[in-house]
RNA sequence: GCGCCCGUAGCUCAAUCGGAUAGAGCAUCGGCCUUCUAAGCCGACGGUUGCUGGUUCGAUUCCAGUCGGGCGCGCCA
């Protein structure tokens, strides 16, 4: 609908310019849904914007533009108002048009080919297999997915990855816990090891290692040595067991992945050598005090960085260039890293070292998006141990305290950048409080009228009710005829800035909508053509809630 | 000290790359069920967008400063 006004603007600019009435390039303009109906159902800024370039009126500019807009039988008329905005006010015709589209294309309505079919790589949650998911990677896990299920929506060829940081220090410190718990040694003891992991989880793995238990993850089935010496077998078997419990986890919040990439192959691969000899070839590193350093100054870092240490071994970050190397390497158009806001400190040396690679990589890729703390409420009191993990709310916890479908709403219904407080009593409630039950009764409302019409009797035929839409009248109805028109341009934002909250908030607009109608107007009334344009605006209402729904990964059930 | 993020109604949050009179929900108060699900709807109350300047036709949005909260500033990951 935007795009239709954006090209009738696009052609009335044109022929001004022709004519010699506007000497200027066309400016970037935006045609947005407007606030209130006095304005109309969109309006276009670009007589503002010429003001000042061409030196006139924006009132005078807008008259010229109004003059020269090609008829269009979208439009029922045009207004210049306020200083100088092109208010468009649509006829019926317009909002009928959507509802066809929404019921011919169906599940297909609101995706685009936007992407045209490029590839592009969304990495989330990450986390290291030393212990269960938290909150934070629920959070990671809700917005990568999400995201995810948005570019596959707008025509990318999606790949969900994985990055596994199987090969650092933390790894050694689990499998000494894991070693300790073996022995018996608890975590209060003088011999715990300095860093270890306390969860109770650890004893869980230990006491499967000595059961002889076998486990498998990624592809890798591993049982266990039972042998408590063997420090390296241990390692081996607890990074499978705490991989297999992730993946449970994530199945259980219904987020797949595409590729698991283990940041040990980039080390057996020579993939971390190579980036470092890359960098070292093009001149951007240096020797000093027995490391080797990246001049990430150079690259808009505020301070240089080891990426070899006097040891001989490399810091972390230097694997995390060459797995994006890796990304770019495999094609990937756009890549999306989803973080924890406390690591954006590591984003300035990342992209630092692949500029240093100097193999043109453009300076804004990967596109970080980065989600701050969540808080977990219940009762009126901020949640922060878990039985199992000890020390923080698990992905599980909350799955089982709140369900799928509230834990993934409520996780991407705020700005990813903004902190979360999610109060678990509000998830599960049962009433209008809720938003994601609010939403879900609003799609299973549509389907209770069409099993009323089963139980009526009641014939519906879309394509005749189809030819009957412009009886629907009234406020109410034409809300939710403008709210479903709106959902295609939703997606694509929620999509190109990278902000899956847009679409949650509309759902929550869309549904509110549908509500008020459903209370104002009976749908299943004996005037038939009546009858069926109401029904067929609540089937267009229900399909697009599934598919926004669906966008989130929320479940849109049928009855309540 | 430096860097990044956030300060919007009593609470939780929106505001579509600078748009017109800043919107929802909750909470509070008052209404609506012999009619397709009341897990719903209607109404009322609620604001100097932390503060001070600047940029312009227009600023919650951009810039500078300031106050408050969070995070980060390792040869840890």
């Amino acid at each position: 609908m935007k795009d239709a006004l954006h090209e009738l603007l696009l052609h009335a600019l044109d022929r001004l310019r022709h004519d010699g009435v506007l000497d200027a390039p066309a400016p970037a303009f935006v045609i947005e849904p407007t606030r209130s109906r006095e304005h109309g159902d969109f309006a276009c800024n670009a007589a503002l914007l010429l003001a000042n370039p061409l030196g006139k009126k924006p009132r005078e500019i807008a008259e010229a533009i109004v003059a020269a807009l090609p008829k269009n039988h979208l439009v029922e008329r045009v207004e210049i108002a306020g200083p100088g905005f092109i208010n468009f006010f649509l006829g019926g015709a317009a909002w009928h048009d959507e509802i066809r589209r929404v019921l011919h294309e169906g599940a297909q309505y609101g995706h685009s080919h936007a992407g045209a079919g490029r590839a592009v790589g969304v990495e989330f949650v990450s986390a290291n297999p030393t212990g269960p998911l938290h909150v934070g990677h629920a959070r990671a896990a809700a917005i990568g997915d999400t995201l995810a299920r948005l570019f596959s929506a707008t025509g990318w060829k999606v790949y969900r990855e994985f990055y596994y940081n199987d090969a650092g220090a933390q790894i050694g410190n689990l499998a000494l816990s894991v070693q300790a718990r073996i022995k018996g040694i608890e975590p209060d003891d003088a011999r715990w090891p300095a860093d270890g992991y306390r969860g109770d989880y650890i004893r869980d793995v230990a006491k499967d290692y000595l059961d002889g238990a076998t486990v498998e993850a990624g592809g890798e089935r591993i049982t266990a040595k039972k042998d408590p010496d063997d420090l390296d077998a241990i390692r081996r078997f607890a990074v499978t067991w705490l991989r297999r419990e992730q993946d449970e986890d994530l199945r259980a919040f219904d987020v797949a992945f595409d590729v698991y990439f283990l940041e040990s192959s980039l080390y057996t691969d020579s993939k971390v050598q190579q980036v470092v000899d890359r960098i070292a070839a093009e001149g951007h590193s240096y020797e000093a005090d027995g490391a080797l350093w990246l001049r990430a100054t150079d690259f808009g870092d505020d301070k240089d960085r080891v990426m070899r240490k006097s040891d001989g071994s490399y810091t972390y970050f230097v694997p995390d260039v060459a797995y994006h190397l890796s990304k770019w390497e495999r094609g990937y158009k756009r890549a999306i890293t989803e973080l924890g806001a406390d690591h954006h400190g590591s984003l300035a040396r990342v992209k630092a070292g692949l500029q240093a690679l100097a193999i043109g990589i453009p300076k804004d890729w990967p596109e970080y998006v980065l989600h701050q703390m969540v808080t977990v409420l219940k009762g009126g009191e901020e949640v922060k141990i878990s039985k199992r993990a000890g020390s923080y709310v698990t992905l599980r916890d909350l799955i089982d305290m709140a369900g799928l479908d509230a834990t993934r709403y409520f996780m991407i219904a705020r700005k990813s950048d903004s902190q979360l407080v999610f109060d678990i009593d509000l998830a599960r409630s049962q009433t209008n409080d809720n938003p994601v039950y609010y939403i879900q009764y609003a799609h299973a409302r549509v389907c209770s009228v069409h099993r009323q019409m089963h139980e009526r009797s009641i014939v519906f035929e879309q394509h005749k009710a189809l030819t009957h839409l412009d009886r629907l009248q009234g406020e109410h109805a034409r809300a939710v005829m403008v709210a479903i028109s709106r959902f295609p341009d939703i997606v694509e934002a929620a999509a190109d800035n990278r902000e899956p909250h847009l679409l949650a908030q509309y759902l929550r607009e869309l549904a509110g909508a549908f509500h008020v109608w459903y209370n104002a107007e009976q749908f299943l009334v004996d005037d038939e053509g009546l009858r069926n344009a109401r029904v067929a605006l609540a089937y267009a209402t229900r399909q697009v809630l599934a598919n926004g729904l669906g966008m989130l990964g929320v479940s849109a059930p049928e009855s309540m």
